[in-house]
DNA sequence: TGTATATGGTTACCGTGATAACTATATTGT
DNA sequence: ACAATATAGTTATCACGGTAACCATATACA
């Protein structure tokens, strides 16, 4: 997240940088007008989720179980390769899930320490019921980026 | 934050989303491209900053005192108006910031309940080492932005 | 075979977001 | 003047990131 409401103008950035990289003050003036602008974007992802009683790593979670080609599950290992987060994180989150009956969870029969994760009916219904909200929001032209 | 780190092939948002914005599909690829850039950026800028004991919203509580034209102190609501922060979450950063030496407060004379803000030298001092790594990495090409 | 190492996943704990509700002081309006 | 309302800031509590350390099981290899 990026909280800074009012960007700096141009010539607040060349005065504090010009010292370093006064060639690259453009660069930096874009790069916070798209940090603002992209958590602006997440803030309403979030808040779009959150209406749902999910968040934004639990949708993903089973995003990335869906969107697997050939297979209807994931280890957490394997999701946790797919996303960018903890291994405790993803663990919290999986718990989350198969609370909400929104994911299933089978021991291997190889590997007696891996879990198989795969969507219920319940959320592959939810997952199509929230796609519609997730890619207005993520086109909507508002969002000036 | 975003944590996809395999963004969904144009194919696979097509397939996901033709059926409600077919001709958005573009917008929404573009998007998540920018969602996971802006977060790699932003994790980016929080190591950095927590590798000067410091934090993101600490940093630009600090710059918004150091921007202001005309004072050289600020109330936390004016901060809270500069910020897209929660009171609460504003107050303990200042909080740390003061117990830091990095903010010195003051009780403002014409309004009991208010607390003035300045910088201390160590601050306007740590502040000035700090910006040439933050407009370095604002200015990175690395991150395609 | 059995010991060291690697891997899958969880637990414990901390930092930092949020909201709701609170205290204290200012302001408004009759 | 004083009751109602608004404002400045804090406290309590929760959600959800992170790292370190920990089980349990698999794998490697002497």
């Amino acid at each position: 997240m990026f909280f800074l409401k009012e960007l700096p103008t141009q010539a607040m950035i060349n005065r504090y940088s010009e010292d370093y990289f006064p060639e690259r003050s453009e660069d930096v003036a874009k790069k916070l007008q798209g940090l603002r602008e992209y958590s602006t974007l997440i803030r309403k992802l979030e808040d779009y989720f959150a209406s749902h009683n999910l968040s934004q790593l639990r949708f993903l979670v089973m995003m990335v179980i869906d969107r697997e080609p050939d297979r209807d599950h994931l280890f957490a290992h394997e999701i946790t390769e797919r996303l960018d987060v903890s291994k405790p994180v993803l663990s919290r989150a999986i718990k989350k899930l198969i609370e909400a009956s929104l994911l299933s969870s089978k021991k291997d029969k190889q590997d007696a320490r891996a879990v198989l994760l795969s969507l219920t009916p319940t959320s592959k219904e939810l997952l199509r019921s929230i796609l519609p909200g997730y890619f207005e929001i993520l086109s909507a032209q508002s969002n000036s980026v």
